[in-house]
DNA sequence: GCGACTTTGTTCAGGCGTTCACAAGCGGTT
DNA sequence: AACCGCTTGTGAACGCCTGAACAAAGTCGC
């Protein structure tokens, strides 16, 4: 048998492969033990043969005729996606987006734990926030020498982001998921993903109006699909 | 003068347009009045050609040898984008995550005002989250109604956030932002954009693995450009 | 044991997006 | 008035991703 083929896995498809993920955690825990192509793609959302094309990056995960085994493709996209063990993260800025963030329970049930969270307020530092204490912005160096912390998290506000991603990344994180509304630069080998939701908002704007302003001109689009990207 | 071309406008695009957008609006706070492409794309953290690609959808907005004018710009962009009026929006779901956005001003300034905050929790109902009183969700309907919401943001938990889509677009709601890790399912004509936090951390965790792991396998990858995408 | 049905894995073509490179145009200067 | 340098706008090539069709393969039923 040979090993697990060394391709290389195209980003859009590794987000995807997470999606999949995420719905075989539900169906595992629903009892079911196989599932098909179609099933799990319309269950994220996603074209069935796209699917399958995904899933083929990891070579063969499935069985003609019968589908996927749920626990078994759980585990083998688990392990393409990095492993089971946890990820510890920092989070810079506690504090409303900052807050809601290290207080979800979502990421630890996926190995994102958060070890540090970091302010300058005075009133929030000390404080108890998803049951970890806030910590000093001043020790972020130390926290993430102490805590091995791969991933940063940046929640502060966007006039001090440069600042804190360039300290995360003198102490070696090389991994930053970014909420603040600029773009960050970074040496190569850092990896910035930004979340910007003011954008999310206006594209949607943007699609209301071109609906009602220009019917007939955006219609070489999507071929009425019921289901969103 | 030919009026603005009817040219279709790719959605890639329009997401960096908003980004070009908040850029403008820092320069012309800071007294500039005109910006070169390379400039601007340094800022906005994207390709020069690339920009200007963006802009060129637009028709001609720039003076050759000289750039574009920033408040010139800005106003062609805000019109492309769906204008300068108010678009209001409904709020499901005043959580953790609801309230930080609920509370949040960087959405008003660029015309996205919460005109209705709904939830079930008799204990969060009543309360004053950002200059509003939550309602309770069953007069989802009659606050879409009468303030003719055009955009619905859904932070509910995931198990309820279908049915919550659900109601929304039985009241003409038709563009839809969806914190809630599920993948919707909407008629045609309605338009849903995901924020999916934990694909984002999952995808920052296999890049790291993947560099860690095999340095020499994805070599094929970005020119070390010294900016985050 | 064999056949037919079901579902995967792969191949192919098409579209979209990004990048590079160059010509056109404008302002400033002599 | 003509030249020069700078910046835009666009055309074309490239690569990536998406969507569909087809063949391989395994299972279930008889
Ligand atoms: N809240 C939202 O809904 C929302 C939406 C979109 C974008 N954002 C962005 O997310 C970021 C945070 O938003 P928020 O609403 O939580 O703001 P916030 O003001 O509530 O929180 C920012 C926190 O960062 C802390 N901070 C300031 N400077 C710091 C520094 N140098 N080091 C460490 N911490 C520092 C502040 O003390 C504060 O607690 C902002 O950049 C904002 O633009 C927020
Ligand atoms: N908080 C985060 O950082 C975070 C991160 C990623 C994803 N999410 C997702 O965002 C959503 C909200 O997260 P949260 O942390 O704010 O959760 P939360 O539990 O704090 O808030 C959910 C709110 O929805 C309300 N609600 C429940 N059923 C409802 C219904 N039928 N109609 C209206 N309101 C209803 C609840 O009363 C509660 O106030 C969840 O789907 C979660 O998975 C949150």
């Amino acid at each position: 048998m040979p090993q697990s083929r060394p391709r290389i896995i195209p980003e859009a498809t590794v987000a995807r492969l997470a999606v999949y993920l995420r719905v075989l955690a539900g169906l595992a825990d629903g009892g079911r033990s196989h599932v098909s192509s179609g099933e799990l793609a319309s269950a994220a959302g996603v074209n069935p043969a796209g699917l399958r094309k995904d899933l083929s990056y990891l070579g063969p995960c499935g069985v003609r005729g019968v589908g996927y085994s749920v626990s078994g493709l759980r585990d083998r996209l688990t392990d393409a996606l990095g492993g089971e063990r946890s990820r510890p993260c920092v989070l810079i800025g506690i504090g409303r987006l900052g807050s809601a963030l290290a207080d979800y329970a979502g990421f630890a049930s996926r190995g994102f734990e958060f070890v540090g969270l970091l302010d300058t307020d005075p009133a929030t530092v000390g404080h108890r926030v998803g049951g970890l204490q806030v910590r000093p912005v001043q020790e972020l160096e130390a926290v993430v020498a102490e805590t091995h912390a791969t991933i940063g998290v940046i929640t502060t506000p966007a006039e001090v982001a440069q600042s804190v991603c360039d300290r995360l990344v003198s102490v070696g994180v090389r991994s930053i998921l970014n909420f603040a509304p600029v773009a960050l630069t970074v040496p190569a080998g850092v990896d910035v993903r930004k979340v910007d939701l003011s954008v999310e908002l206006q594209v949607l704007a943007f699609l209301d109006q071109q609906r009602d302003g220009t019917p007939p001109l955006l219609a070489p689009l999507r071929p009425a699909q019921g289901v969103a990207r």
